[in-house]
DNA sequence: TTGAAATCCTAGTTGACAGCTAGGAATACT
DNA sequence: AGTATTCCTAGCTGTCAACTAGGATTTCAA
């Protein structure tokens, strides 16, 4: 039951991008991995992830970097998510059947299915730009009882 | 993101011994094995896992086997999934802010920590005595778009 | 009192995969 | 020509899930 460092390292270098670059200027991986600390190699698995999904677009050569393709608001975590790791299915009888033989009747994949639908819901009702901008962060955070002191402290 | 077959064993085992055994008629691993396909050595260790969080008692000898120590619709989803596979943490950042030097000032975790409490949520809601009823199975199965044909046929 | 059927407990095996690192193209600006 | 970037593939390593194996202990019944 754990959101693998793949898929927090994509959310953290979109967030980055979103902040530190703009239509027409690119942010470079470097600079990425200065600013979050993810070695420069991962990063660029990472990226390649987003780029195939089409969230980000690569520019090669000097002064290169990545951009996003599409504001931020319109960018929903789990398409972030996704890219990355792949569709959320905490079991493979959700999406295929086949892969158990008791999908047909089994009780335990309703909870399963209940318990996918939910994580689905929570990353696709928020998007980059949420999460990018510091007020809905803290409400959200104040929400759940998490302590936050130094919100949007860094990169 | 996926829920480990420890887990989904103990739930496929607590729903069977919630089926089969009654106060005093304990339930043997063997049948249980018997039943789901599960072979007696790994269930053996989810059972121990059960019983040291008191959902199961294990009555040893002739004719022994596990009882439940609440009726079902006292245990919820949560407990069974956590005493075997331990608690809902997506993110070590949740419940230690101390594991990750940003969590002070991290976005993201705020999305962790709201898929965390829908997942527990979701766990929480639901009791072993709805998973046993087949009309309960049957209505939620059908609210999230699942395609079950033989319900509770088996087991 | 012996044996069968059960839980109880620990240790070892195996394969897969997450999480990297390394190294070398190709590309584009100065 | 040189430098900074993306682009791409291969390999490495440790950890952990998912078992298997084997034995000790408990209980009951013939």
């Amino acid at each position: 039951m754990r959101i693998s460092t793949r898929g927090r390292y994509a959310l953290r270098m979109m967030l980055d991008v979103a902040r530190h670059g703009g239509k027409d200027s690119p942010v470079s991986l470097a600079s990425v991995s200065n600013r979050t600390g993810i070695s420069h190699g991962y990063l660029e698995q990472v990226a390649m992830a987003l780029r195939a999904a089409r969230l980000v677009r690569g520019v090669a050569g000097r002064h290169g970097g990545y951009t996003l393709t599409e504001s931020p608001a319109d960018i929903s975590i789990r398409q972030i998510i996704e890219a990355t790791i792949g569709p959320v299915c905490v079991v493979d009888c959700i999406d295929e059947p086949e892969a158990c033989p008791r999908a047909d009747y089994c009780e335990c994949r309703v909870v399963y299915g209940l318990i996918n639908q939910r994580i689905g819901e929570v990353l696709e009702d928020f998007t980059l730009a949420d999460l990018a901008d510091p007020s809905w962060t803290r409400k959200k955070g104040e929400a759940i009882g998490l302590r936050l002191t130094g919100l949007g402290a860094k990169n």
